[in-house]
DNA sequence: ATAAAAATTTTCGGATACGAAAATATTTCC
DNA sequence: GGAAATATTTTCGTATCCGAAAATTTTTAT
């Protein structure tokens, strides 16, 4: 079977990655050499008692060793990527109810998307339905003052320096108070979703 | 051996909570409904082939599973949470360098960690060695200018409204340039390291 | 309450995982 | 290149996993 070599050709890379022997391997997870040896050649297909034990002994989670999960990246390797974004930097996109810049959007694979965004819409009616995406967000507005619409709570105001957090799966909507239109910095932990043809859904803040 | 024993009491949850009969998982997972029934009363220890199949079956990664990963509530359920910060919550931490408030901090669980903070130290002698901590942060400069200093990049200047990314894992600090205390909103993808006694290490924003 | 149906556990024989030790292959060191 | 040391594979007996079918328990329906 196929998955069997697999883990096979796995195992035998990251105890060899490790500089192990199979002895080695044998003491540090209790799995005898013998089986360590057929597991890596194919030849029978380990209970989850041993890939367990030889998990643990290469400090790996299960998944890792398997392949179904990464072995991680973020945590160990310490990465030291830095961009600054000026006032006029990225691009401005427009549309109904925000005009917003996705901020540091050179950067790649961040775990957060800062977006900086003037808040047009005035009213909820002006607005339309609530937006709704993945993850949560965060927001701090910079000037002005803003009315936050959610699904299931009542409006909030919120002014200068004033700041919310809540979860995107929540309709909400995002107003401006008063004359101006308010300026916020808005922090989401997951790319805005796309719409159907593959193009950024510019609605969603 | 009690692993056996938690895998299957886990196992049975996880099918019962499905609504699902031993002969229904065993024609969605491929695997014997005696089979299901031994491990699921811990009376054998399977192999990994049956493990991998009945977690495919259930649409759960190994690690899922097994227990040692999460069973994914940030994407599956959708939650809806909402916490306004106003103008003066939150606890106020005062150290050396940054005098600051955990934003939303009554929202546990976050996958953000927003605060507030004013920069006290104004040169880089004044404010010691760089901090560095897990995970990826985004600074906004809410009033004055601040000069960001780090381990690999020249130290960079940043103004009202303007903003940077980095990695938290490189050395940096943030210091305040001009007369007046600059004030920042940083938002942190891992909860600030702690000391050995348990504490949080307050000087690390 | 009783029968029928459905779900679960047990039984049992064949297949296979497992470890100790032997056999083979590879590396190290003169 | 050859001997010693180290590493890996193979052998083989025992323990145990596995699935089909039988036995038991639980649920459903009348």
């Amino acid at each position: 079977m196929t998955t069997a070599h697999a883990l096979g050709a796995r195992l035998r890379h990251l105890r060899k990655s490790r500089k192990l022997t199979l002895s080695a391997l044998a003491s540090l997870s209790g799995v005898a050499v013998s089986t360590i040896s057929k597991i890596e050649n194919g030849a029978l297909s380990p209970t989850l008692d041993k890939v367990l034990r030889l998990a643990d002994g290469l400090d790996l989670s299960i998944g890792q060793l398997i392949g179904e999960e990464q072995i991680d990246d973020h945590k160990s390797q310490p990465n030291s990527r830095l961009l600054p974004a000026r006032a006029d930097d990225g691009i401005v996109i427009d549309t109904q109810n925000y005009e917003y810049r996705y901020l540091c959007a050179e950067l790649t694979n961040k775990r957060m998307v800062p977006i900086h965004a003037r808040i047009k819409a005035s009213g909820l009616q002006e607005f339309g339905p609530l937006e709704r995406h993945g993850g949560e967000e965060f927001l701090i507005v910079l000037d002005g003052e803003i009315e936050v619409h959610t699904e299931f709570y009542a409006p909030i105001r919120l002014s200068r320096g004033e700041s919310i957090y809540l979860d995107s799966t929540m309709g909400h909507a995002y107003v401006s108070v008063g004359d101006q239109e308010a300026e916020v910095c808005c922090i989401c932990t997951e790319p805005l979703r796309v719409t159907v043809d593959g193009q950024r859904d510019h609605d969603s803040i």
